[in-house]
DNA sequence: ATTGGCACTCAGATAACTTGAGTGCTAACG
DNA sequence: CGTTAGCACTCAAGTTATCTGAGTGCCAAT
């Protein structure tokens, strides 16, 4: 087990070395952190947590900088989510008040985000995984080209144009659109694929390739769906800050490029007790982003998680603010979109 | 006016410092370009396009790098626009046939040419200025949220929820639909302001402030249109060629973020006889990008030219291969769009 | 107009030296 | 035993000096 001042000493270097940005040695962390004990002392404490692999030296005569092991230590139980400043709170509020339209929300949402923590900022767009339909629309635009619009009950709309082998008129679409409305109207999204099993044998066969298309169509829709998208702010800040990814920022760049990659990376983080889902530094590796953190958290709609809302930036970020204010912002969207 | 040879002479000085990304000097020109004269020779050239503040030595003892207006020369009147491999045009066709849906296609196209040029892509959506209106769809989400769905003829599609202060029924929807199709439909978009201007005129004075409300929400979807949208890819390759952005990329990560100033830009720029548009570094001064280039061409739709398609790269680009990815990619884009 | 020749310039590389914040270790202390 | 003072040691980063070579401008000769 680890001493309680020893882990008050981790505690200090963090704090320091997100503050100042520079390796912290016993010496100047006592002007800071007035411990009681000598210098000496604390390079005995430094020797035990460098042993544990929570900091590390980055030149043999220099001052500690944690390891992604410490800053996962620090976060899980040394520090204390620092609460929102009341300005902060109260940007929030101003910039998210007054919107309708889900992509205008989301839009400021992440921008807003990428402000208060200076980072890259990103939301994902809500899954319709336990969605319901709404409605489903059929336009005729040509007469062999069908718009299909799918409504979902919380407003976010999809559209898909089936393209036709022969021509059809405004009934067979008409007919068609009440049938589907009358199958599928207020099912659920995950439900589509079963419901429209038998849905051609209700149409003379002289039209199955139709049918089939439009079948298609839906298909298509309902997948885009599941597909979610990823809406980014704040990348300028990465030129900001680049320093603070060693060596160099490619690797975000590519991840935001690659916006599957960060789905994927989205999708397999799960949050813990405080509401956030943390990824510090290696443990990206796996999506190539080792010198990066990735803090989310889930944003929901009529009670259950839909997506995730989050920052990416250096290990070496401010953790506390920025849980604090991802956390802040999520619950924000929430409630807004519970309108 | 200035001689053919000094001409040919910084035809070469660019060349080889797109090449080489290293200032060019007399000796070393002579041994990629046999100009068969002395190397003195050139110096007296050069001191001429100096003059002519052509080309500029970043040192009082080194090479030349060509200025804004030395490029701006080369691109005008030195350079012969080279055409595509046949692997690169291979790469367009095989990448880009087999799409359907307008997303996705331009999704493809800005990712293509981002890794054609190697340089951030970008790609505007279509604008609907002089689109006409296939339809108006009005649905009834709840009984005071009404879905509008505006269709153009080229099937894009937007669509923007109306919140009504009363209930209203399905039949005054369905109404209020009706009504709206037969004074809309097939209209030009930019005639909807004026075509509704007495629109409220033909219902019951109670229903004054949902009717306010719908062509609320129809001025915001016309409107939509109106400000488009851009699609960018290939943001990474920033971080690749950082050190040719003299300095720093973060006014181009800056202009990404603010997608107002792109679309300004691109408003600003008109095609030359080459089809293509080109802003060489000061020349984007207003928009704070006098450090990069900015290489854009239309690409239409019916006939006329809806939208821009382009990229923004370091002012030392490749300006001669680049003008003829981008403008084949325009090409292959307006072609695909045929469709 | 072109050229060979020459003195000159200066960014960048290399090396030597200094500095100082930092370390680990040990012996003494309460 | 944990703590401390003291000391020798390390090494990145800064400073200075020196060298090098690709490059220049200029001028007299062709």
């Amino acid at each position: 087990m680890i001493p309680e001042r020893s882990l008050e000493v981790l505690r200090a270097i963090v704090q320091d070395y997100i503050d100042t940005k520079e390796p912290v040695g016993s010496k100047s962390l006592l002007e800071r952190h007035p411990f009681g004990v000598s210098s000496a002392t604390i390079r005995n404490d430094m020797a035990l947590l460098e042993e544990e692999e929570l900091i590390v030296a980055p030149h043999t005569s220099s001052g500690r900088v944690p390891t992604d092991k410490g800053y996962r230590l620090f976060v899980d139980r040394l520090s204390e989510v620092k609460p929102l400043a009341a300005a902060e709170r109260h940007a929030i509020e101003s910039l998210l008040s007054g919107t309708a339209d889900l992509d205008d929300i989301l839009g400021r949402t992440v921008r807003l985000l990428a402000q208060l923590t200076n980072q890259v900022a990103m939301v994902q767009y809500p899954s319709l995984g336990r969605s319901k339909i709404h409605s489903v629309e059929l336009i005729r635009l040509t007469e062999n080209r069908i718009l299909l619009i799918l409504i979902a009950d919380n407003g976010r709309v999809q559209q898909h144009i089936a393209v036709l082998a022969n021509a059809v008129d405004e009934e067979f679409v008409a007919n068609t659109r009440a049938k589907l409305a009358t199958l599928l109207n207020g099912q659920d999204l995950s439900a589509v694929d079963s419901l429209v099993a038998n849905f051609a044998a209700s149409f003379a066969p002289i039209h199955a390739a139709e049918i089939g298309a439009i079948l298609a169509a839906l298909a298509e829709v309902v997948d885009a769906n599941r597909q979610d998208k990823v809406l980014l702010a704040g990348t300028a800040n990465l030129a900001k800050s680049e320093r603070d990814f060693s060596g160099s920022i490619l690797p975000v760049l590519e991840a935001i490029d690659e916006q599957v990659v960060l789905l994927k990376l989205l999708a397999e983080m799960e949050a813990d007790q405080n509401g956030v889902a943390l990824r510090i530094g290696r443990e990206n590796e796996l999506v190539n982003l080792s010198n990066a953190s990735v803090l989310v958290s889930d944003y929901e709609n009529q009670g259950a998680p839909v997506a995730k809302i989050g920052v990416i930036g250096p290990t070496r970020m401010d953790y506390q603010s920025h849980i604090s204010a991802v956390r802040a912002v999520a619950r924000y969207l929430t409630k807004t979109l519970g309108n």
